[in-house]
This record gives structure tokens, sequence and C-alpha cells, in this order.
DNA sequence: TATGAATGAGAGTTCATTCAT
DNA sequence: CATGAATGAACTCTCATTCAT
């Protein structure tokens, strides 16, 4: 009962976070959407604050297996690089209030430096994996970086600018159909450029 | 003078909104950091609401302008891409607020729909370059609308998550040196991406 | 084992009513410096205020005791009147939190009901001694009250107001010399006032 | 009409921290015994505390100006020392909340550094005084500093435990007819001391 | 235009107490 | 006896907004 309590405040908490952003989604808001007793959020999770970083935590402790699974996996890199990318679209399909919460506290506020000290390990556990792969291509971390950087960017942006592609498309972008052709193209994405870093690398290697 | 406390009021919400996103930032506070009385706010703007609209609309004249000179420029589109690009990261160093209440906003809450009206015509414009370009390439708006939407994705998240990355590069990504490096990295995508639409056309235009 | 609890939670509640005063010392606070669950306070008292009067209770008790053995004592009244002021100020010292906790109740709030009904019998006690002494010093209750009121202000200041006079004093007012001191002081208070009344007593017992 | 709800808020804290003290005084019940609303407590004071603060400072600024007068007068000692008595008991009958909340205060809790540093300079000045008019019968502040504790704590119980006197003596010790009587023991006891401290300091004198 | 004061609603949080096990 | 969970009321405080001057 007590598991069960403190599994509906996460949720509701999950939910409306996402929707309205922490300030935005109140106490008395989450509990009424949880069907719980306002003083029980303070019992189980001691503070607002402490509620949002168990909501985050609990996101960034399974995309942490989603992805390491990935970064960890072998095979051709350009192969793991492709399934990692549809790994992301369909962990971020799966839980959009992650995303747009991601999005939003990334921006600037209270949560930052939770959300960096979360990322932080998965981003390095991706450079590792490109400099690893193109070791003639990238002579430090930040080529990899910016590598990841847009990659992310492409990813993200998804989800948080389908409320606009939306009106344009004329569908909604997160459609099983319309993710299906974003993963397309993101994957096309990948291929440019993981045989620009082939040809890179070869030149290169060539050259030393 | 009005005119003065109007412009003051709009600046202090900018910063603030900015940095601490639209519900943190108390009126309170925009009058203390404008050194007006917080009772002008609503005299000049009616509401915290319309204040926010008039920041967001300001910030998307001044982008429309810089972007459609872009848009409807001439010469070839790699180049007219290329320098949009620059000019888009540029008006975000610039604009590091507008970056972080776009992302912000965009992510869900009351603001979104003002977002997508805004951002509607902007991607549109981005859309029929590219067809125009590109009309062997593209069948349809969804091929260019996930290429706009994966460069901006790239662009955005320079600055979003500069703040992340920062930790693990070891220095400023907003840096003018990082900036610029970025940029070359933006428009080394453009390029793979260019020549890619420029064969796919070539070879599709054949085929007719 | 219950017994156990019962005196963990009286001597938390003590410590911590005479710290912090009756409302800010919640039952939160008590149950943790007991080391039990909050419930069990409801359960050994019934309720927070039942938990109060049982602390003034227990200590009222053991007052009376000490009082008593001097109240009802033989021996000469100068006598009796120093040792039980001397008994008084051990009592104090020996039970700090009682002291605050008298002094804070009895300036007014739920609780001065209990305080009255418990001080009466001794002030009584008190009166009695003094008129039983000094028959021809004392017409009628008044001056003993006034006389007994006059030291039990003197003693309990002593307590109260030992933080007030550190710093000016430079040491600790309620060390065992300090107290010393004070001891000799309130002693000569008794020795002014006895001389007088047995002298008023004589002249008057003459004038009959 | 600010300058008028500042001081109606004022009153109606003083007021009620003086009957239930500070916790059990709610800014609800100050606000409704004030007859405004709740959040202009906070408009006014900024905070419970300094709402408290003020109540105090302004006992403490009245309290210094009656002191001072007989601090710093001309005339025998004895004289000094009575009329400052009767002058701080007429003080505690006008501002019967005052030696409530001090009392309370002072027992321990958040506020003791407040009354410590308020109590200080009138007490320091008290020793002065002492120390100066029977520089052969103290050597130290120590002597002094006793003595004025002691008449502290005469005075302030007689506002203290009057509820606990009144139901022994029958009538309301706080009334005219029972102050006056007060007074006259507390003279009493001023005499006393007086003259014993003149005939140790003559005897001292002579010794030298 | 500008100001200080005022308002009512609601924020997050803590409280003493109760309940089921 | 003891526990963890739950409850509803109350807490201090801040909010966006309005009003009188």
């Amino acid at each position: 009962m007590a598991q069960d309590t403190h599994q509906k405040i996460l949720e509701a908490a999950d939910q409306l976070f996402g929707e309205f952003g922490f300030d935005a989604a109140s106490t008395r808001l989450i509990a009424e959407r949880s069907g719980i007793n306002k003083a029980l959020i303070h019992y189980h999770f001691g503070s607002k604050d402490e509620l949002f970083r168990a909501v985050l935590d609990r996101y960034y402790e399974r995309l942490g297996e989603v992805l390491s699974a990935h970064l960890e996996g072998e095979g051709p890199v350009r192969d793991r690089f492709t399934t990692l990318i549809d790994a992301y679209v369909d962990f971020l399909r799966d839980n959009l209030a992650f995303s747009h919460i991601v999005q939003r506290e990334a921006a600037g506020g209270r949560h930052v430096e939770r959300i960096i000290s979360r990322m932080t390990p998965l981003l390095q556990g991706g450079v590792q994996l490109l400099r690893a792969a193109y070791p003639d291509a990238f002579e430090d971390d930040v080529g990899p970086a910016q590598v990841l950087l847009s990659y992310y960017g492409m990813i993200i942006s998804t989800f948080t600018y389908a409320p606009v592609l939306a009106p344009i498309l004329g569908f909604d972008p997160l459609g099983d159909e319309a993710l299906a052709a974003r993963k397309r193209h993101l994957q096309h994405m990948v291929d440019l450029l993981v045989s620009d870093l082939e040809a890179t690398s070869k030149e290169r290697g060539e050259e030393k």
C-alpha cells in the first residue's frame, strides 16, 4: 500500500512536471492527480525538490540501462550508433514527459546541476565510443562531443518541436509512421557522417 | 520617460524569464531588476502573460528580420544555408535568454501556442527554400521539414546544453573559439547533407 | 519495556519543552529524541497536552518532596528559610528544563492553570511557615506572600537570566563557584530580612 | 493609512505575543485581531520574526528611556534606586504583554539573543550606578550584578506570578492598591539592602 | 504615469492525531 | 505494544493583481 502510494505520486508528478514544468505543477495538483493526501508527498519524498529528483533519477536510471546496452555492445560502430539512436528515439517516445522535463530544466533553473551530473557520464560514454571507433578522425574529445551534441539535438528536437511541426505537416509527427520516417532520416544523417568519418580516418591513417 | 520604463521592464523580464523561467521570474523580481514599481508592469503590459508575449514577440521580430534576409536572398542554396546557420548561431549567442525561453516554453506549458504561431512562418520559409532548391530531391514538405528540424536541433542544443558540455570539455562551449569550432562543425554537416541532396537530386532528375 | 518507552518519552519531552517551549517542541522531535515511534506518544500519553502535564507533574512531585522536608522541618526559621532557598537553588540547577518551562508557561498560555494549581499548595505552605514564625510581624497572608514572591523571584531569575548575565560577568553564572556565590548573596538577603522581621516582631510584640 | 496599518499590526501582535507566546500567536490571528489582510504583515514587516523583533524593540526603546532617566539622574542613590524600581513596576504594569514576552523568550528559544543584546546595556548601566555609589562595598561587577538580578527578579515576578498569587490572596495582585503595597515591600527591601551597603561601605572605608 | 498599500488566492510545508496491521 | 502510513487542518509566506492617491 505504501509502495503503491509512492508509485502513484511518482507517476502523477512525472506527468505534471512534463506537462506544466516544475513550478506550475503544484503539490496540490500532484496530490489530486495521485488521489492521495497532499501531506503524503512530504511524508514520502521530503520536499517537492526531492520528489523532482526522484522523478529525474528514475528516468536516468532507465535511460542509462538502455544506452549502456548499446554503448558497451559489440559490432561495427555504424550499426551500434544507428541502433543507439533508434533506442533513444524509442525511449523518448515512450517517455514523452522526460523529454519535456529535460529540455525545460536544462535551459536553466534550480535543477540544472542535477541534469548535468546525470548527463555527463552518458555523454562521456559516447565520446569514448567515437574516439575508439575512429582514433584517426578525432584528436581530442572536442570532435566527438560536437557530433554527439548534434545528434542529441536532432533527436530531442523531434519531441520538443513536434507541436510546432504538426500544423505544417498536417499530421502528428509522433505517430508511428512519422516516427519511422524520422528514424530513417536520422539514420541517413548517421550514414552521411559515418562515411565521412571513415574516409577522413582512412586518409589520415595513410598519412601517418 | 514612459518609453524608457517600458523598455526597462522588457529588458529585465527578458533576462529573468531566460534565467529562471516564466513562473520563477516573479513580477516583484522583474520590478526590482528594472528599478521600477511593481504596479507599473500591469500599467504598461496589462498582465504578466502579456509581458511574456511582448518579450517573445520582440525576439521573433528581430529573428524574423535576420532570417528572412537569408531565406529570401540569392546565390547558391549551399551558401545561403550555411550563412543562415551562422546567422542563427550568432543570433542565439547574442540572445542567450531567448534560446532558454524557447526551449523551455516549447517543451509545453501555457505559452506553447504563441511559440508555434511564431515559428510556423519561419519554418515554412525554410521548407520552401529547400523545395525550390532541390525540387527533385523532395517530393513533399516532409523531407525538408526533417532537414530543418535536424539543423534547428543541432543549433539550439549548442546553447541549451552548453552547461552540460562545459565540464566535459574543460572550457566554455560558448566562448568565441568554441563557437567558431561549432560553426565549422555545423557547416561540415551542411556540406555533407547538401552534397547528398545534390547527388540525389541529380540521380532522380536523370531518372525522369 | 513499556515502562522504558514511557520514561524515554518523558525525558525527551522534558528536555525539549525546556529548550524550545511547548509549541516549538514537536511530537516528531520528541519521538526522534526518544528513539521511539511518533504514534507511541499518543498511545502512552493520549495527547501532547497530557504529555506536557505528565512532565510538569513529575517535576512538582519531586519539588514538593524537596520543599516539604524544609517547610515541615524543625529548628529556627532563619535556618530553615536559608536551607530551603539552598535546596530550591539546587533543585533548579539539577532541573534546568523545569525552570525554563515554569517561567515560560507561567507567563501565560494554555497551561497556566496547571502551574497555578501546582504552585498554590507550595506557596501556602510557605505563607503558613512565615506567619507561624513571626506572628507579630504579619497580620495577614499578604505580607508573607510578598516575601515569598520576592525570594522566589530572586531564585528563579538566577536561572532564567543566566544567559543575559553571562556576557556581562564573563563567566557562566551557573557554574559551581558562581552558584555558590549566588547562594551566599541570597542568604545575605535572607539575613537582612529575617533580622528585620525579628526586630519588627519584637517591637510590635512589646507594643501589645 | 499605511502608518495606521503598521501600528494596528504592532499592537495586535504585541497583545497576542504576550497572551499566547510567539509560536501560538499565528499570523492569521494577528491579522484578524488587527482587522487587516494577512499578507500585509509580510508587506510591512517582512516576516513573523521581524514583526516580533519590532515589537520587542519598541518596548526596549521605551523602557530604555524610562530607565535612563533614573540611571543618569542625580541625587542620593537610595532615592534613585527606589524611584527606578517604582518606575520599572509602573512600566511593566502599563505593558503587561512585555513582561510576559520577556519572561517567556528569556527562558530559551529563538529570540534569546535579541533579549540578551537588549538587556545587556541596561544591566551594565545598573552595575555602574551601584559601583559608583558604593565603591567600597563592591570590588568587582559581580556584587552589583547579584543585587540587580535579585531586584529584577522581585519586580518581574510580580507580574509573571500574579495569576498564581491571586487565588491565595483573594484579590487581584495587579490592582492599584495591591501594586502600591508591592511597591512598599520592594522599597523596604531596598532600604534593608542600602542600609547594609552603606554600613559595609563605611566599615571597609575605615579599614583603609 | 507613477507609487505604496492592499487583496485574496494559493504556494510548500509541518502539525497533532488516527488508523490498520 | 509498536509501527509506518495516512489525514485534515493549520502554518508562514509569496504570488499576480488592483486600488487610491
